[in-house]
DNA sequence: GTATAATGTTAGACTAAACTAACAAATTTT
DNA sequence: AAAATTTGTTAGTTTAGTCTAACATTATAC
């Protein structure tokens, strides 16, 4: 049985270890808020239950079960998040927290039917993937805004690192998943761009902002 | 804060106290499946948080506070109940072990936007009532099937403490909520019920069954 | 109304998940 | 390559929620 404290370390071993292959206690612990001796026990005690493999000094790995434990609670987290806009009717920048409680819930026949009601989609309401029942989670490689050529016309299909603030300043653009955007150029200096999109001519997007928006051809 | 478990241990308190009136530690632990002991320094702690008014020795209460606090928790499970059920496609006998899980989420606008999603109901599926989002519970007195006469026509309002059998046994006679039954006859001897509803002219109700269906007239 | 049974309480121990303080190893800087 | 910094580990403490064993009080039976 994994506890829900064990389910969040597994969760955050995931996803760091999605973005930058390699993951320390250090930045584990800082992810979660907590101190690095209590992620260092931890570790051990996830190993001991083949979840995680641990040998002293070196970067953590999830094992194969840990990995498939791990993406099935993201699976609960992004069906929830789809079902909460979908079928309740919140904003994409509301569901998060709620997700985040709801993911811990032990019911299959709860999220099966949330899955169903949707239709079976395969992202949720910022892009991302939600992986299937047996944990396995499609990677389509999207390329960050950012890497993106004056002159390109791409489709906005994902928002990473997508917090509160980020989506409600994206939401006071009338930047939604499926927005067709032109660059029309990009300033040399700070890497922001100035892009046209909908009815909107001329917006400046920073540099930050364009390393979180992911866009396909 | 009230952590989950003393959420549990509130709740426990609550329909203890509606049923019988007094509450002691013995039947509180009994019901939590947990030892006397336990139970005792959690009445403690629930009395310095002022929940629950504890003296050794004495029957114990829940404070307005604590009556208050669990009837939140009673709303946001049949809330729970009622939207798996109507909105979500659940049988009536499938959506308990669910709501004991989703009660503790800690979101006013997602059991708020269920309440709006399913019109503001006053009952869930079981035909108990819905706490209002101040925790005032209204108290339609039903009558038990049991205390009603020979001859007496009466419509199934709510069950009683209906576990996964009881309303699979309910489910399999087509006992539902709302239907009229007429007593044809009480067999003295053991207090069972021959009933007519729907399309069956007569059926058979054990004095068990008849305690558990509470009717209006 | 005393003995017995049931219920309630106290004291002390255990586990999970957190912490701090001190130490060890690895990495980076100079 | 030695020093300094960052990262990781060990040891011991804390809190919430559980337990068992022993004792105390209240209720029940005879």
């Amino acid at each position: 049985m994994v506890s829900l404290t064990e389910e969040n370390y597994l969760k955050a071993l995931l996803s760091l270890s999605a973005d930058k292959g390699e993951v320390g206690i250090n930045e584990l612990s800082r992810h979660l808020g907590i101190k690095m001796p209590t992620a260092n026990s931890m570790m051990k005690k996830l190993s001991e239950k083949n979840l995680v493999h641990y040998v002293s000094y070196k970067p953590l790995r999830l094992t194969e079960k840990g990995r498939r434990e791990a993406a099935l609670i993201v699976r609960k987290h992004r069906l929830t998040e789809m079902f909460l806009v979908e079928k309740m009717g919140f904003g994409w920048e509301q569901v998060h927290e709620i997700a985040e409680q709801v993911e811990h819930i032990h019911s299959n026949d709860f999220f099966e039917k949330m899955d169903e009601l949707l239709g079976f989609p395969k992202f949720d309401p910022h892009g991302s993937p939600i992986p299937d029942k047996n944990g396995k989670m499609e990677w389509v490689s999207y390329e960050a805004l950012a890497a993106c050529e004056k002159g390109a016309t791409v489709k906005l299909a994902a928002v990473l690192n997508a917090g509160d603030d980020f989506l409600k300043y994206l939401n006071s653009r009338e930047l939604k998943l499926g927005v067709k955007l032109k660059i029309l150029s990009i300033e040399p200096f700070d890497k922001s761009m100035v892009v046209a999109y909908g009815k909107r001519p001329q917006e400046v997007l920073s540099a930050l902002v364009c390393e979180r928006l992911l866009v396909s051809r």
